[in-house]
RNA sequence: GCUCGGGUGGCGGAAUUGGUAGACGCGCCAGACUAAGGAUCUGGUGUCCAUUGCGGACGUGGGGGUUCGACUCCCCCCUCGAGCACCA
């Protein structure tokens, strides 16, 4: 089998252009205090969300955003901007300790290779990252800020009256205590049933679950101490917050689906002497409750149950205690027991009999209901099921107007929630509450490759307490064996000589999450090599907009309810703190789609139908890659992979390749003399000579305006087609002026850039595209003399009528009528009216 | 069930204040150059009818509506995908 003859040369010269652009290190940024440094600038920053370096190495999937990103960035560029566009590594984390339990190497061995394999892999693909800001998250350098960062939170409360997050020192002064302290740290020691995962050996977050059982890991259920980060206080800001983001409608829907905000009131119930708090988002219907229901693990379960109805809510209890969340969602029948016990409605005084169910959950609202089966579906078939009352309190007729409520009775769904609420609180028998799904971050990991956490435990009291802040970073020791053991306190426990600080002080032995370093490297970047700070307020300033730090971020929504809902949150943290100035991480932000198989299914290995990077840049280029995966379809819906797709784009640059050169008998390309040198004096308009070249003129600036209105809107598969027609418009000219064509190159060299600045530089050019300003579109010349008038009959196209563009509306309608086309269809029928539309269209009504 | 996003040729997709539906690419058909073409170039290509000539009918998931005019706006329905899901 011999070489098939490539229809260009690019695998000549992208690795000449790889190394060109390394070696003079053509995308340096330089920030605030740096060699090269323009204040007069304006600033851009573009980020891409930085790749988890698994050993399978890049996807395809990868090189879709970060090509979306790298024309913008490209373009912006060319547009005078200081365009920050950086790469990094999000290096720790469950699946490189997975991969590197299964091979048996040390995790910081495996990630250097794959981090090395990705960088190669990036650089082949000619993205113009600025390597002198590289992160990684594992970096000694950069894991100590971010364990500074964690003591911030450690260090801080949330200041309810204020919303916003202060010091504890503030409580230690007005004389808190300890444990009083300790009760309202941001991050916090908690108790509570967590998702363990026995086959991982760690707990994971709520967000985590899913996406780990559908990898096959198991996940159950159990108490444990664990640290918590009090996410849950910044719910209404994360939701109010969000609103005036330019991201995708879509993904704040997800976000605030998560968060899950419901107004409501708590209304509290007697029960056998205690009060109970329940949630409702329906008071007005407070005289409709039949019944109340708890929670299986509410705390007063055994303590209201009646003797005789003991033996019957322990067994219940049991069975409940057996079954897993997931089994719980699965029963399609209600469950229950009645306690025998009885509460008192507060507004009515009215007994209702207490149950317990499963279908209330005790980690949502205070685990307690009161049911209204008239107007709540599940309390209905709960209520059928066991014969319980049903009360109806909302007129049938128009669902809106209460009645057999006593005060409430005539009020509208509105008037009655408000007017309920007014007397509960007269009553002291309630008050008005927003409730949310959001649960606080469970933030600590049993596993080895992750950052520990930088706090020390007191032996005796059982105090914990930041390690010094000149003691970071706290690196994990080096071990050999750190395999989970199923001890919830990580496999770091068996360390005892790091364990052991002092005669009186332990380390903790839980680490991190992944998501605590991609939490905030996007403000890293900014500032990588700083020792002194996270970020130094100069860079801070200079790169971060106040309304959203970051001004374009792009990545997978497989990360709207994780990374970006934690960073959002850090972030808060951070500026309340008054780290930072800008109260948002991510000013806009947009998801590409998913790149599924060739067969229209997800790629993935057990398929076969996963398509390699690598193998495509090998047979067709880097910039057939860039840009087939760019013409493929809208950025952000998902899309099929079609290898001959990748061939109609090389064919395309294989087309702008032959503008310039054609081969000769030998098998060698040489200059084919189509692009001419603009001979009489740089005037690329000779009408004389070329009539042709006005035309192309013509073509090349409707091209300047396609290509970049495209790229502003992301619809860079329209850009592409532009270009296309611009080509094959001189494909067919024999001649095609110099200065025309070096625009062109302009317009690709954001998508393809090793292409264009290789023409560019055998037309002779010496100096790089990259670093040339973007063609300045000459509108006087898209001005047409002459257009074509769409002639409709009754709606209904019938002919084409090419005037004068400036024609008056009277003459169109008259040239319109004169068409024989349009006379065959008006025989004999009356024009009843004719509208014009201005260079547009002439639609004649008759009948 | 709730929320969000889709449905346009054989295929990926164009059509951004309602104004030529199908740009561009793939595939397919025909031709040119060739010893040869899986290279390249040229022409054609929504469906159906007519094709001796203009041309005509239908057509953007289905049904209805608004309008001189609807892929686009409104109502109802079908369908596919994603997220959440006994959240009171």
């Amino acid at each position: 089998m011999s070489e098939k003859r490539k229809p260009y040369p690019f695998d000549l010269f992208e690795p000449k252009w790889q190394s060109h652009w390394a070696e003079n290190k053509s995308y340096r940024t330089p920030g605030p205090g740096e060699e090269g440094f323009d204040p007069a600038k304006p600033k851009y920053y573009i980020l891409d969300m930085f790749p988890y370096p698994s050993g399978a190495g890049l996807h395809v999937g990868h090189p879709e955003g970060y090509t979306a990103t790298d024309i913008v960035a490209r373009y912006k560029r060319m547009n005078g901007f200081n365009v920050l566009h950086p790469m990094g590594w999000d290096a720790f984390g469950l699946p490189a300790e997975q991969y590197a339990i299964k091979t048996g190497t040390h995790p910081r061995l495996t990630t250097q290779t794959n981090t090395d394999n990705f960088r190669r892999q990036l650089q082949e693909l000619g993205f113009a990252y600025d390597w002198d800001r590289e992160v990684n998250t594992t970096d000694p350098k950069y894991l100590r800020w971010t364990q500074w960062i964690f003591l911030q939170l450690y260090n801080s409360y949330f200041c309810d009256e204020d919303q916003k997050a202060k010091p504890v020192s503030e409580l230690q002064a007005k004389g808190w205590t300890q444990d009083q302290i300790d009760d309202v740290r941001l991050a916090f020691i908690h108790e509570a049933p967590v998702n363990w995962s026995p086959s991982m050996g760690t707990v994971l977050a709520n967000e985590e679950v899913e996406e780990w059982k559908a990898k096959g890991e198991s996940v159950e259920r159990r108490p444990l101490r664990q640290w918590m980060l009090r996410i849950t206080k910044y719910a209404q800001r994360l939701i109010d917050e969000l609103e005036p983001l330019d991201w995708p409608e879509s993904i704040k829907a997800l976000q605030r689906n998560w968060i899950g905000r419901s107004e409501g009131a708590e209304v509290i119930f007697n029960l056998s002497g205690h009060e109970v708090t329940i949630f409702t988002t329906r008071p007005d219907t407070l005289f409709g409750a039949t019944y109340m229901v708890l929670a299986p693990e509410h705390p007063l379960v055994s303590e209201v149950t009646t003797q005789d109805r003991k033996e019957a809510v322990d067994q219940y209890l049991t069975a409940c205690a057996s079954k897993s969340d997931m089994e719980r969602g699965l029963d399609k029948e209600k469950s229950g027991v009645p306690t025998g016990a009885f509460a008192t409605n507060p507004v009515n005084g009215e007994k209702i009999p207490v149950w317990i169910a499963d279908y209330v959950m005790m980690g949502y609202g205070s685990g307690a209901i009161m049911a209204v089966p008239a107007h709540d579906e599940r309390d209905l078939e709960f209520a059928e099921k066991f014969d319980l009352p049903i009360k109806q309190v909302v007129c049938d007729q128009d669902q809106n107007t209460i009645i057999n409520s006593d005060f409430l009775n005539g009020l509208s769904i509105k008037e009655a929630k408000k007017k309920i609420i007014h007397w509960l609180v007269e009553n002291r028998k309630g008050r008005k509450k927003i409730q949310f799904k959001l649960r606080d971050w469970l933030f600590s990991r049993q596993r080895y490759w992750g950052e520990p956490f930088p706090l020390l435990w007191d032996k005796e009291s059982g105090q914990h307490s930041p390690l010094p802040e000149t003691e970071l970073p706290l690196l994990q020791p080096e071990m050999e064996d750190f395999k989970p053991t199923g001890d919830p306190r990580g496999p770091l426990i068996n360390c005892s000589d790091w364990i052991n600080y002092s005669e009186k002080l332990q380390r903790e032995t839980n680490t991190m999450p992944q998501w605590a370093g991609s939490c905030w490297y996007y403000l890293r970047y900014c500032d990588p090599h700083n020792e002194e700070h996270f970020i130094s307020p100069e860079n801070q300033n200079y790169w971060g907009n106040e309304d959203g730090f970051v001004d374009f971020y792009v990545g997978g929504k497989e990360h709207a309810v994780l990374h970006l809902l934690y960073s959002r949150f850090w972030h808060k943290v951070l500026h309340d703190l008054g780290h930072l100035k800008s109260k948002e991480p991510f000013k806009k932000y947009f998801a590409p789609g998913l790149i599924m198989g060739e067969d229209g299914q997800k790629m993935s290995k057990s398929l076969g139908n996963v398509v390699n990077p690598d193998d495509v840049v090998k047979n067709y280029g880097a910039d057939s890659l860039r840009l087939y995966e760019m013409f493929m379809g809208p950025l952000d819906q998902d899309k099929p992979w079609a290898m001959k797709g990748v061939e109609g784009v090389h064919r395309f640059l294989a087309k702008v390749w032959r503008l310039v050169c054609t081969e000769d008998e030998q098998g060698q390309w040489q200059l084919s003399g189509k692009i001419q040198p603009a001979s009489d004096s740089g005037d690329s308009q000779s009408p004389s000579s070329q009539p042709a070249s006005a035309d192309l003129a013509k073509v090349t600036h409707q091209t300047i305006k396609r290509v970049q209105d495209a790229i502003h809107s992301l619809r860079f598969n329209t850009a592409i087609s532009a270009m296309m027609e611009c080509t094959n418009a001189y494909t067919s000219a024999t001649e095609i002026p110099k200065g025309l064509f070096l625009t062109f190159l302009k317009l690709l060299s954001p998508f393809a850039p090793h292409l264009a600045e290789e023409l560019n530089q055998l037309l002779g050019e010496t100096e790089l595209l990259s670093e040339q300003l973007w063609p300045q579109l000459d509108e006087s010349l898209l001005v047409e003399t002459e257009i074509q008038l769409i002639v409709q009959v009754n709606g209904k196209l019938r002919s084409r009528i090419q005037v004068a563009a400036d024609i008056s509306k009277d003459d169109a309608e008259k040239a319109a009528l004169a068409d024989e086309n349009v006379q065959a269809h008006t025989e004999g029928k009356t024009v009843r009216k004719v509208i014009v539309v201005p260079g547009k269209l002439i639609n004649i009504v008759a009948n």
